[in-house]
DNA sequence: CTGAAAGCGCTTACAG
DNA sequence: CTGAAAGCGCTTACAG
């Protein structure tokens, strides 16, 4: 810096910022060769790209990202959208560390994220357009609902897309980043029966949604491979909600008293579970161990502490815009199933 | 529709989207006359604006925001800048509340909402330079510390701005929209009084933020009224913690095991101190009477449930987001404090 | 009320 | 390796 640079509008007009032209004088070169410098420094002399660089430090040279986008016909943003109802953004916190972790990958590539939600028809109708109009690069989407009308409708406009959690009710294939459902909740039963436990039930999640799907599958392929029967009468279904996993509980012990053990396919849904048990006169662990799933903040205040499993969360938001990234470079992208992880607290 | 447009760029070649020039061409006016229509259709004959109308609609035409933002020196978007380190915006379901409150008011004026963060020096070099290069009209900012230095940053690149919160340690007048902290404060401690409550104890938040200082201060201003000693023993801090609020219960059981009521300045702090009655062996509220202050989620499934001051927060982000584009039109923006609200359940 | 034209700040063949 | 020039899709005085 040659000088301080004036701060601010304080003068009254507007102050622009420099543009590619100023720095193409200041470096003594053409706006081509400062271009150039901009994309990566292909085809320029090591003392132009040195002159160029020193410009735009002395100059706090920042490229127009409007100008760069109407020539590239490329918007240089992702969108985030977020077809499920308020109620349950709010409730699960998974959604709050997904958000952060891929606005920061996102940052590292300086690709800004912009939030959009999709909650009704008339919503889904203005997103649609908006990105239709390639005021995006590509969409990150959060769905984890049978049938989403939102993939059909990204991937009819042909806008790069990324799932979080594998798409239920799709025609073709969508590219989806996935935590090993199966995988953790066969831990997690497994875990319940290697500790003496004989009569398992299963609070599994809504069978409209991959996790409710995957988690009830992988309860009955343990109890197989450990040649026990499925019982329907030890499965029941939650919501997802606290106050669905208590209704479920007291279905459960309505229906077997003598059960022992139950995996829970929510850690919320587990709380809840956790009160019926108490109203029941169970006491955890020593009646009844109790497993959940997430290993969410509420995982540590229940009492007792909840086993569970944890999703990767830093993880999924990671490889979803790895993938998504690779989408908008033309790649075809795979499908990611990232692995979970048994955590023992005293619950179960 | 005369025909169905072809969707998607299946062909091979990425379709470009119609222009302004395309619906000129079918309205058969010039495309300064579409460009006017757009701007809102004042000087503009009802007879061209029939036409360039029903052309857009034929067309599918969607504005080139690039475009737009080139010329306008607009980019038509708004930035929500989060400051907190990660674990407070974890455990803060308001936060999510909030994002989704501004997200909604803005989509309706067809403005993108950017996700950015800021926790570290380096984020904070990098997202003041992204915003001081005006990739953003304005910034709706989250930051509830002492002396946040984004605040004078974004000043000094006179970016217009508005605070959640009042913020604290700032040498010019910054907008802001908040709860009433203080009236809140005051309403519940008052409701503990005139319960018949004699000995009220306080767990305050931290004194750099506001709602720790504006909450104890209302505290404060009750005892004065009701003619009490304000008695320093039965003022604990904590850091709005769950843990936090179960160790500032310990202390303060400690140092007056006489209290029969506490007001705890957030929910979470007041299910920590939940814990330390019920491990010290009081009753709540036969023993202790409890009022927490969020009226967060939490607040249902203690037990009992707490009786706590709902915030807003709906209106806080519909605040937030007219005073941001009044002060993005060039307007003067005031101040905001929107009533809070007592929730009375069984736990005070 | 309307059209022709300049210009916003970039990128990218093209010619050298 | 480099510069001159066209063009991305819009808005906005300007002249009529």
């Amino acid at each position: 810096m040659t000088e301080p640079a004036p701060r601010g509008r304080a003068a009254g007009r507007p102050k622009r910022p420099p543009t590619i032209h100023d720095v193409a004088a200041v470096a003594g070169v053409s706006r081509g060769t400062v271009s150039r410098v901009l994309q990566g420094g292909h085809n320029v002399s090591p003392a132009s790209q040195q002159a160029v660089e020193a410009a735009i430090a002395q100059l706090g040279y920042v490229v127009n990202r409007a100008a760069r986008s109407l020539v590239t016909q490329r918007s240089g943003s992702v969108a985030f959208l977020l077809t499920e109802p308020q109620e349950r953004f709010f409730e699960d916190p998974n959604f709050t560390t997904l958000l952060r972790g891929c606005t920061a990958a996102l940052a590292e590539h300086d690709i800004p994220l912009l939030l959009m939600t999709a909650g009704d028809d008339a919503e889904r109708r203005r997103v649609t357009r908006y990105l239709a109009a390639g005021h995006v690069d590509g969409v990150l989407l959060v769905s984890s609902h049978r049938g989403n009308p939102m993939i059909e409708h990204l991937r009819e406009a042909d806008i790069p897309m990324v799932c979080c959690g594998r798409p239920l009710g799709q025609r073709g294939r969508v590219p989806y980043v996935a935590a090993d459902d199966r995988e953790g909740a066969k831990d997690l039963v497994r875990h319940l029966l290697e500790s003496g436990r004989t009569r398992v039930a299963t609070i599994a999640g809504p069978q409209d949604t991959p996790g409710g799907v995957e988690r009830l599958s992988g309860y009955r392929e343990v109890l197989a491979e450990y040649g026990l029967p499925v019982d329907e009468r030890l499965v029941a279904r939650g919501d997802y909600s606290r106050s669905g996993g208590e209704a479920a509980m007291r279905e459960l012990l309505d229906r077997e008293p003598g059960l022992d053990a139950v995996f829970v396919a929510s850690d919320l849904m587990a709380d809840g579970a956790l009160s019926a048990l108490e109203h029941a006169g169970r006491r955890v662990p020593e009646d009844v161990a109790v497993g959940g799933f997430d290993d969410s903040p509420v995982a540590l205040t229940t009492r007792p502490p909840l086993t569970t499993i944890r999703q990767p969360w830093d993880r999924i938001s990671a490889e979803m815009v790895r993938l998504l990234l690779d989408r908008i470079a033309g790649e075809e992208a795979p499908t990611v199933i990232l692995p979970t992880e048994l955590v023992v607290r005293r619950s179960g």
